[in-house]
DNA sequence: GTGGTCTAGACCACT
DNA sequence: GTGGTCTAGACCACG
């Protein structure tokens, strides 16, 4: 279900957090699922244990997820909405990207038009 | 003419990369203006001279200055153009950005607002 | 598997650049193939760990090569082309430097048999 | 009769060196012409003086010129043929660069053509 | 004075 | 352990 990309620049963890961030937000995980175990995940994504532990400790710290000792890691209820906050509050740095951009030459609707690609790609999926 | 935050996570190199990218963009640099010496930059922005010295190779290789040793760092002839150039490439980041935050719930709307908004906070200046 | 000929008017962290070169074009090194570590080559060259770095940034730069901070650097999958790319470019060189020949008496067959001289070398080995 | 590009890489006093080299080697100048004084062409230039005497030091120290205190500088009789001789010497330049170009991927066929083509372009001219 | 290279040694985040 | 950034201080060639 999770794919991570060892040659990218993003640190795998949050790599791991980014996906489960899009799972949970488009429905495919929901509240009350539980997480893979960390070694289980370990091994499917061939990454070491403290990494998959340092994602999930980031899950839990932004409130996705509630670590219950010795049962396991479960999808917070309210996890969508703690997301969809996070969504919008980086749209700061959608603003900012954007202001870099305009001061370099490139036009408003130059951005519009990435943005609705960017929409309209994930529709089609 | 510059100014660096030094508490930043961006480097500082990149920093005065991008800084004089927009100063170039705006016009305030013009083509065959003589960037400040790197000694002299250094202390006045009290930054290591290896610092500014890497900054000014980077702008070096991205064609936006020349470098001539013993003279001086001067602004290359076609800088505008290849910093819009490099601002268009840089839509895809604006994409990559925009997906993610539409798999996170913010709406195409709420996007375009906040590009509208950095443009106008830019064009108010 | 490097030699640094450290009384050679070329940087250090140039003749880096170059052997790595030859060494992914020969088919020496191939993609995905781990780089030495930056500390590793440091000492065994013993050349200083930034000097090092340089010569890896550049090598990413060029795009033969993807540092993953925390993890190594890596040959890139489409190195060999990029390299091949470059070298055509640098026939320019060539054509500066036969002009200039040309201008001081050298014939055409002189330098026809210079670069033969070169590649019959090559094959040798 | 001489012109240099600031903006280049190469050292000015190097450019003034092969440009003579070339004025001569084309019999523009001749055995016995006097070069203009230090001072005359560091104005028509535009370029310091200590520039211009380094580069007479070099004309003189490769013995193209012989320099008459109080009366001169002078092309040497033996000029073009010390020139011819030297680019012999520089034919180990093209040797190693072309041994560069083949180990990234450039063939013999292609380097001969830009042979070809420098010596055609000046024989155009 | 200028830019460019190198060394030495430190700190950071990530794995 | 890894790569990446920064500081401090030195040396070089060029103008």
């Amino acid at each position: 279900m999770l794919q991570i990309d060892v040659m990218s620049r993003i640190p795998v963890y949050e790599q791991i957090v980014s996906q489960v961030e899009r799972l949970v937000a488009a429905g495919i995980m929901s509240p009350g699922d539980q997480m893979p175990s960390v070694r289980g995940l370990s091994v499917e994504l061939s990454v070491n244990p403290n990494t998959i532990q340092k994602a999930y400790t980031e899950l839990d710290n932004r409130g996705y997820v509630t670590s219950v000792p010795g049962k396991g890691c479960f999808i917070a209820p309210d996890a969508a909405a703690l997301i969809n906050r996070r969504g919008k509050q980086r749209l700061g740095e959608m603003e900012v990207l954007a202001k870099t951009l305009y001061q370099m030459g490139v036009t408003r609707e130059e951005m519009h038009d990435a943005v609705d690609r960017a929409v309209d790609s994930d529709k089609k999926l």
